[in-house]
DNA sequence: GCCTAGGATGGCAGTTACTGTCATTCTGGA
DNA sequence: TCCAGAATGACAGTAACTGCCATCCTAGGC
């Protein structure tokens, strides 16, 4: 262990590795990461989530199960995994708000990083039924409910700075931004819950305004 | 399976196991069941849930680890196990209320469930802990997450009957119940962050209705 | 007190998700 | 051409489950 410590701060501090070689390592990384995902995916809806296994998925792309688990720590984060992006994406937007804007105004403005997302013409066709997939099947249903529970983590600490940059900080105790936040999000899987049940016609925008038209903060 | 299905009718059918015997096996089963929990639940705090394994309960209380299996269909709900009960129990309170009492008040009112599990004396000791260990373990997090959203679920369509048989029911596609329900219980989630971040003073009860009186119903 | 039906249990083999490790291979830059 | 370091594959190992079967226990009928 020792050992390893001193060969990889020696590498480092070296910096053997030039910049270019390491953002083309990234970018590499990241297209055999979506290769793998819409592999996935496509097994995913085939036969469905708890029936694919990852040495199928692995075959699917040919190559060793134990590589796929070097590009995704869990099965589940082959599906949910791009939702870890969506938190920096969230949070530039939330930052993109004025800062004297309504908290609830500025909270349905945030989850526009996510419609746009779903609204993109090259993934439309996989993000009905991968969303169906995700509400139905309970393991992933649980991980999806705990990436958003991150995302409001994010979001709160987002608003609670902009609060006391603006001014008007919070008290230490106040329930208020976690409070607004955890609706706004309730709202959210509302939106998706009736979007889903109409059988995704009409657009996914239009149900998030009307959740959200429903509840507001008091006074 | 035929024969099984075959068997398993003709014993229903001809009632040989008296009703008594059904209880007297429900009740120990339940009673089991609870020495499980209580003992896993004390490895847990003590270890950490990840870091105690099925073998430490079984040794714990004595069984083989396939019998725990039998009490608990996974490991998550041995902790977690409990907030199936809670579901009944809540619609029974929500029932309870008055048909025509505002819903976001009903819903505070259905939350007395759970207040007052947290504050029976007999439990009190592990709530904290707990409560805590759910909040800091992904898999527990994403697991309580989930039960939450099956609470919903439930409560979601007892508003809508109650709607109904009160003559006012809710249009197919109205996300109000659902974007209700769901803001409330976020405030639920947003009440449990508050109390444990401030070290679990206070009461549980006054930290809910603090975030619950921050967002609400419009017009 | 014996017998029997049917649940409760234990043990065991098997699957799958995941992890650590090591030897090998690939790749871009000097 | 050579080298550093990343990527990969193969293998062994753990832990959460699941199915199966033989055995045991218990409550009620006789």
């Amino acid at each position: 262990m020792a050992v390893t410590v001193i060969l990889d701060g020696a590498c480092y501090c070296l910096g053997i590795m030039s910049e270019k070689q390491r953002d083309l390592r990234e970018r590499t990384r990241r297209a055999v990461r979506n290769e793998i995902a819409e592999a996935a995916n496509e097994l995913f809806v085939e036969r469905g989530f708890e029936a694919t296994t990852i040495d199928d998925i692995a075959a699917a792309v040919g190559m060793s199960q134990r590589s796929v688990f070097r590009y995704f720590s869990s099965k589940e984060e082959v599906v949910l995994g791009k939702f870890d992006l969506v938190v920096d994406d969230m949070l530039a937007a939330l930052r993109a708000r004025p800062a004297d804007e309504a908290v609830w105004t500025s909270l349905r403005r945030v989850f526009d990083v996510l419609t746009s997302l779903a609204e993109m013409p090259g993934s439309v066709r996989m993000v009905e039924p991968i969303h169906r997939m995700v509400f139905e099947t309970p393991v992933l249903l649980a991980g999806y409910l705990q990436k958003l529970q991150h995302m409001q983590d994010a979001v709160v600490a987002e608003l609670m700075d902009r609060a006391e940059a603006a001014g008007t900080p919070y008290a230490a105790d106040d329930p208020t931004p976690r409070a607004l936040t955890a609706a706004a999000f309730g709202c959210l899987v509302a939106a998706q819950h009736s979007w889903l049940a109409s059988g995704a016609q009409g657009s996914f925008t239009d149900a998030v305004d009307r959740a959200m038209a429903t509840v507001g903060p008091r006074a």
